[in-house]
DNA sequence: CCCTATGTTCAACGTTTATTGAACTATTGA
DNA sequence: TCAATAGTTCAATAAACGTTGAACATAGGG
């Protein structure tokens, strides 16, 4: 197991990969939720996805998501505290974090977002 | 030939469908410079794009953009004029075109977009 | 009326993608 | 030390995707 997780730099993140990251509904939802987290200032881990999919697919698109640069992985003993790249990507692409962002709130149960359901943490 | 090719209709626009058609370099390109066309509110044929693909490739991509509610398609005689769908997109998903529009022209070296080298039309 | 220009449709192809379960690695706590 | 937990990696599969060329449809000009 690689223990940090290799992320692209700013400069190399690509408007097509990002753009095709967000494509994917689960990825969607998964952008979505750290959204909702980073409002709170706080990280999420893998754990807190099991409701979209499988273990197995869930690390899949953790790593497409990595790998076009729209977040970030930090190794914590058995976890994986994970955040998205909102500098990096407010950088990059002015205005289109958010745009998608809201976008697909005002969709949220069209694309079945209900993060407060899945996310439940404070203990 | 189909007279007039089929479009959704504005709520039938789906956010994934969008991200996914804008992820593709040649859509993105064609979207580009559809968005150049629209501040001189003009539109363009088919034929204008030659620079970025083969004709049936085209053909294909044009299909996809249409059909995901990105652009619309109006028959002329043996000419087909395209345009973006800026009003139903700016309505389902606000400040997304743009964003994504000018985060593709800050890039538009390494995405290779050279609208004014192609679309050579006024006469 | 034919010929040309414009664009679509179709079949074929190789590639990439998402999804699954099983095997694996690493860390923590008892 | 042993077992449980958290997550990754791998191989296999089926579906979707992008690209190509050939065939086709349609409209307009000589």
């Amino acid at each position: 197991m690689s223990r940090t997780p290799l992320h692209p730099t700013r400069e190399q993140i690509e408007l097509p990969m990002v753009l095709d990251c967000l494509s994917d509904p689960i990825r969607l939802a998964i952008v979505y939720q750290l959204a909702q987290q980073e409002r709170v200032s706080s990280e999420l881990c893998c754990g807190d996805f099991s409701g979209l999919a499988g273990k197995s697919n869930l690390a899949y698109h953790f790593a497409k998501l990595r790998e076009c640069g729209l977040m970030l992985t930090r190794v914590a003993g058995t976890n994986r505290f994970m955040r998205l790249r909102r500098e990096d990507l407010d950088a990059r692409f002015p205005g289109l974090l958010d745009a998608v962002i809201n976008s697909a709130a005002k969709d949220a149960d069209r694309l079945q977002l209900w993060p407060e359901c899945e996310v439940v943490q404070g203990e």
